[in-house]
DNA sequence: TTGTAAGCGTTATCAA
DNA sequence: TTGATAACGCTTACAA
């Protein structure tokens, strides 16, 4: 415990004063201009003893740089989304960006507030994942002074930067492995088709049937939502009515999560006789018994992929509004795999070490 | 797609200019002080037509506030502390303050930065989760010149706010569980000793094996890491040397998925040979099968107590250091209840929509 | 009710 | 190499 308490932080008024030279020299050795040694010297002790830090806000107005940039989408604690931020977080660090942090819990006004407040300037720049794009984004957007850089689909033409995942070739690839694994009669079980993953998923996932030459039968297609007790649920419905189903496309993880509940009441042997596959590969999927084969639309890949687009607009760069589209990979676990893997599974992406005391 | 895209944003001068009035009417207009309704209309209509946004960082640079609060943790990944931002975020936005993320990745050098850059005056307060309180904290803390709230423990006398867990409460509330379900031979699986949780842990567990009248058996214990495979390994090492163990305490969620991998792998039914219970509560317990019950610590309480305490300081509190501590509770699921649960369990809480394209 | 002007803490221009 | 001085965009006395 030192003991310089100061009643009100020193400035580089404090520091000029008391190295006795002007602030415009306090500033240049401050930044390291070209600064006679013995100025140097005097400001820095100066500086030293008054413990002085700059005012990053002082700085921020003078040169219209915040080194803060914002990331905006429905709800941290949703894995796709924290998967993001995970990779968005560094990026932005090393660069020597802060990282603005808004939830908009799913209210679509918070959204459009996020875009507004861009306005204000307190960040260089945001990246956004939005639930929909409204009329009111696209307007707002078209006006903003700030680079952004959307991940999610947005309209042809629109002239921001855009981080896309491919859902329709995800799906596919898990009807791909569960064809190739002589399943022929493979359920799916979906979140409300109102949704953009909802109706997205459903499509793909009639596309994807065609492929392997599997007709698309309404009645192996179940509506719930994307919660693992009305996953269930609807998994429940299904193998009432379609009671040969051998396998079950769930359109995330938690879904997958309840149709493995379910299905173990049922007394049906996952893989076996039903296998299953979630979607999003989030830390749940390793964690279920038996663990969950995912698609992973590469949400990592996605957050990091929007903030190097970031950073390279923030470093002056002014091309045309780039498109980058991330692959899908399929992350094959027991729930597909045939004999479930037992001892020690391999660690999750997201182990860590806990330090809550 | 309006069209109006301004060279560079309006200021307060524009609509002076434009209004035909004084920069300062504009002000006052904008800050809703008494002003005559012709003026207020005329500088309304230039800031609309204007697209006018006002600029943050001029009104910080002014008012000497941010209206941002820097949240900093070892690393956003983990659940603990996700659950402590869950909470903290929108305390924060509901009182108007935006949240600054630092995740420092366990560096502790990092740790005493952000401690430092408080002095940047870029955030109006700071709350923090160290890893560790060296002395370099201390002189920093008692040199910060904006509020700080720790969450974690820090030593008497310390001049800040303080939100603690009670792991030691928790870690009794599992054995006095285990205990009155009758087992007598409980495990432990803890992670290093020279980490703050496990030695904590440790301790807590040699004290609450005394408080039910059990001996304290070197052998019954058995340190890994805080890993799903090291706790796996761990528990495959203790069923060896005590093959008539009934009971594991696990020091976190981690370990006990890992002691769960293995028993089901050496033939071990959970819960009626061996009962399992795991620390932290994350998503992951309700996840896993069995489900696993698990010893909270109040990370979402934490989180909400070191938001509030923050809010109330910057409200203009400036009474003496407070001290929170936040109580344990136990989680049981059917890793410990008997019968496991089936079919629908409940929500986890954080089961959410997905809403990934 | 309104305008002038000072200042918040920097950076940067221009003479000296 | 250095010191006045003018911004940056806003709020707020103080005068008018």
């Amino acid at each position: 415990m030192k003991g310089t308490t100061l009643a009100d932080g020193p400035t580089i008024n404090t520091i000029a004063e008391r190295a006795g030279v002007s602030i415009a020299s306090v500033s240049r050795v401050l930044n390291g201009l070209p600064t006679r040694q013995e100025t140097v010297r005097k400001v820095m002790a100066a500086a030293d003893e008054l413990g002085y830090v700059r005012n990053a806000v002082a700085r921020s107005l003078k040169s219209r740089r915040t080194h803060q940039v914002a990331f905006a989408m429905a709800d941290v604690g949703n894995p796709a989304y924290l998967a993001m931020l995970r990779q968005i977080q560094p990026v932005l660090k090393d660069a020597g960006y802060r990282l603005v942090l808004h939830s908009t819990d799913a209210v679509v006004a918070d959204e459009i507030d996020v875009l507004h407040s861009l306005g204000e300037r307190y960040v260089d720049g945001l990246i956004m994942v939005p639930l929909r794009v409204t009329e009111a984004h696209l307007e707002m957007l078209d006006a903003a002074r700030a680079p952004v850089v959307i991940i999610g689909q947005v309209p042809e033409g629109t002239r921001v930067d855009n981080v896309r995942a491919d859902s329709r070739t995800g799906v596919k690839l898990a009807i791909d492995h569960l064809h190739a694994l002589g399943r022929r009669r493979i359920g799916m079980i979906n979140g409300p088709l109102d949704t953009v993953p909802g109706a997205a998923r459903g499509a793909a996932y009639r596309e994807a049937l065609g492929g392997v030459g599997l007709p698309y039968d309404e009645d192996l297609v179940q509506i719930g939502d994307f919660y693992r007790a009305e996953g269930g649920r609807a998994v429940a419905e299904l193998l009432d009515r379609v009671p040969d189903v051998d396998a079950l496309m769930c359109a995330n993880d938690l879904i997958a999560l309840g149709a493995l509940d379910v299905l173990r009441a049922a007394g049906r042997r996952v893989p076996e006789d039903v296998a299953v596959v979630g979607m999003d590969d989030t830390d749940l999927a390793a964690a279920s018994w038996p663990s969950l084969s995912s698609v992973s639309l590469g949400s990592a890949e996605r957050g990091r992929a929007a903030a190097e687009l970031m950073l390279e607009r923030l470093q002056g760069g002014d091309g045309e509004p780039r498109l980058v589209t991330v692959a899908p990979r399929l992350v094959v676990r027991a729930s597909t795999a045939g004999a479930p893997v037992a001892d020690f599974p391999a660690e999750s992406r997201t182990d860590r070490k806990e330090s809550a005391e």
